[in-house]
DNA sequence: ACATAAACGAGACGGTACGTCTTGTCTTGCG
DNA sequence: CGCAAGACAAGACGTACCGTCTCGTTTATGT
C-alpha cells in the first residue's frame, strides 16, 4: 500500500541534460562569469523556471555535471606502468597540456571560478584529481608506497597528492607554463629527489 | 633636462587611494563577485570614468592593491626560531584562521576569483605568499637547508613552497578546516617525516 | 476561434499607464531635454527594460501620450458661437495663455523638441490642433465657408488651419507674446480683413 | 595715449571662426541631439574651456553661426520677377527641395531642435526666412500689395509671412512632403485664390 | 474517462550593474 | 592670461542578466 505524494508529471530528464550540456558547452566556450543562466536556458530550449526548480545557482549546475564526470572525463587519469616517476611525469604532461590547450585554457579556471562560491564544486574537483578511485593520483601514489624516497610505509598520501593538485591550480591561476623543469622538480616533491 | 609629455592636469593620486581603499574594504565585506565598480565609485566619492580611465577591469584594481599590499599586508609571515617544523607548523595555524576568521573567509576565495580572470592577481598572490621576500615562506625554507629529511642541499625549494600554498588554496576552495592532523601533513610534506 | 500567438505572461497595462503618467508629469516639470528615461523608470516604478521594451525612444512614449489625449486633453478645443471672427479671437487667446502659463511655457516647445526627432509627435500634434474632430480648427473654419472674405466655397481649409498652427509654433519658438494685436492679424490672415 | 584695460592675450578669433565651422559642420551631420561640446571642441581643435568661456551652451553657437549666416546662406531668397504667384511657387519648390535634401533633412529640424531651447535661435530662424532684409518674404509680399486679392493695402504682410514659414516648419515637423498641390494651396493661403 | 495538479516553454516584470558618453568645472604648463 | 589638453565628479545612456512571476500547454497519475 505504497501511496503516492502526488499526482502529474515528474522532472523530465531530458531537459535536466540538455541543461547540464548546454551548461558545460558554454563554460568552455566563454567562462565561467560570462556564463549566464538564461543564456543556458535559452540554448538548452528550456524554461528559466525549469532552471531555477531544481538548481540553487549556476555554480550548482556545474558542480553537477562535474559529479557525473561530464566535465574533466577521463583526461585526468594517472597511468600506472610501474614506474612512479615515469608515470607521474607522463600525467604531468598531459596535465600541462590541458591547461594550455585552447579548449582547457580557462576551462581549469572557469572550475575555480565556480568553486569560489560553490564548496561542491571545490570538494568534487578535488576528488576528481587528486582522489581515490582507479585512476586517481593517491591511488597511483599508494601503490608506490616503499619504492621512492619520500613514500615510505606511513607517508601522508593524501596530501601530496592535495599539495600537487594545489600546485597545479596555482599555476594555473598565474598562467605559469608547466615545462620540462617545472614537472621534474613537482616529481621531486611528491616522490623525493632522483637517485644518483 | 626631462621633458614632460604633454600639458593638463596630472593623475590624482587622491582619487586613486580612495579607489583601491574602497576596492579592498567592500571586497571583505562582500566578496568579489558582489564587487561593483559602480559601489566602489560611489564609496570612494569618485565619477566611474575615473575608474576606467586608469584600470581595465575590477580585478586589475585588486591586482594593484595587493601589489601594494593593502590586502594581505604582514598578517602571512612565516616566523623564523630557527626550528623549521614549529615555525612551519605556527604559521599553518595562523593561516587556518585566517582561512575560517569572518574576515578572512570569503577574502582568500575573493582573491581567488580575481585570479581567475587577472594572472597578475594570481602572480602576486603566489608571491606575496610563497614568494622570496623576508618573511616569505621560500626564504624560510631555503634557511633550513641541510637540517631535514626533504630539504638536503638542492631541494627545490621554490616547488615545495608552491605545493603547499596550492594545498592551502585547495583547502579553501572546498572549506576543509585546517586541523592539527593536517598541519602535520602539510609539515612531512613540506621537510619530511619527524624523526623519531 | 481566435487563436493566442503565444503563450506566457501578457504586457501590463498598469506599467504602459504608470510609464505614460510619469512621462507627461515630468515632461511639464522639467523639459523635453531634461526628460530621462531612468527618471521616467524610476517615477513609475518601472524597470528600464520595461520601458525598452516597448518602445523605442522617450519621443515615441510622449507620441502614444499625445495620442491617447493625456497631454493636450481638451484645452485647445475651438468654440463655435456662430461667429467665428469672434471664436478664432477667444481661442487664440486661450492658446496664448497655454503659452504663456507656468505649465504650457515649455510644454509646447518640449513637444515640438520631441517632435523633431519623432515625425508621430509632429503628425499628432498637427492632428491635435488643426485636425478634423470635433472641436479642431478645421472643423470650426469648414463651418463658417461661405461668411467671410477669406473662406469662400473651395477654400483650402486644411491649409489655413495648418499656417496658423504653424504660426503659433513659430511664436512659441520666438517666444513671441501673442497679444490682441497679434491676435487680430492671425485672423485677418485666416478668414480675411474686418468688414467695414 | 589709448590705454588697454588688461593685459594678456584677446580672444582668439581663429578660435571662434574654427568652433563655428565645427558646429555647423557636425549639426548638419549629426543632427542637434547628437551634437556635443566635446567634439566640437575636437573638431575645432580647441580646448572646451574656450567655447565655455565664451558660450553658454551649444545652442548660442548655433544663435550665432545662423546671425552670422553661415548656416542657412542664401539658399533661401524669395525671388522677384514680378509675379508673386510665380516667385512664391519657385521659392516653395526650393524650400521643399532643402526640407527633403539628405543635406537638409534634419538640418531643418535640427534648427528646430535648437530654437526650442535658445530663444535667439527661434528669433532669427524666423528672421532669416519672414524677415524684412533684401530676399526675405515679408519683403516680397510688401512688394505685391495691391496685385493680389489678399494683398490689399494694409494686409498683415508681416503674420502673412510668418504664417507660411509656420506651416513649413509644421510640415518639417510632420515630414509632410512639400507637393505641387500643397504648394498650390499654401500661395492660396498666402495671397489669395487664383483668378478664374 | 476524467479531473487534478505539477512540470514545462515562454517571456514580462522590477531591479542592479555594466561599460560608454557627455556635461560643466578644474588644473597644468606653454606661448 | 588665453589657450590646448585633459582629469575630475556626476549622471544618463542602452544592454545584459538576475530571480520572481504569470501565462497557456502538456503530461502523468488517482479516482
Amino acid at each position: 500500500m505504497a501511496v503516492s505524494s502526488r499526482s502529474g508529471p515528474v522532472r523530465s530528464e531530458a531537459a535536466r541534460q540538455a541543461i547540464l550540456q548546454a551548461a558545460i558547452e558554454m563554460l568552455a566556450e566563454r567562462g565561467y562569469d560570462h556564463l549566464a543562466i538564461e543564456g543556458i536556458a535559452s540554448r538548452a530550449g528550456v524554461g528559466k523556471q525549469t532552471i531555477y526548480r531544481w538548481w540553487k545557482s549556476k555554480s550548482a549546475i556545474i558542480a553537477e555535471a562535474l559529479l557525473e564526470g561530464m566535465i574533466l572525463g577521463e583526461r585526468l587519469e594517472v597511468p600506472d606502468t610501474g614506474d612512479v616517476r615515469r608515470d607521474l611525469t607522463t600525467w604531468l604532461h598531459a596535465v600541462g597540456e590541458v591547461l594550455l590547450s585552447s579548449q582547457g585554457e580557462g576551462l581549469v579556471r572557469s572550475l575555480i571560478a565556480a568553486a569560489t562560491d560553490n564548496a561542491d564544486v571545490g570538494q568534487r574537483l578535488r576528488d576528481a584529481i587528486a582522489g581515490s578511485g582507479s585512476g586517481a593520483l593517491s591511488t597511483r601514489l599508494a601503490a608506490a608506497i616503499g619504492s621512492e624516497p619520500h613514500l615510505p610505509e606511513g607517508a601522508p598520501i593524501d596530501d601530496i597528492a592535495e599539495a600537487l593538485v594545489g600546485a597545479l591550480l596555482l599555476r594555473a591561476l598565474s598562467r605559469s607554463p608547466l615545462d620540462d623543469h617545472a614537472i621534474a622538480a613537482l616529481v621531486a616533491v611528491a616522490v623525493g629527489p632522483p637517485r644518483a
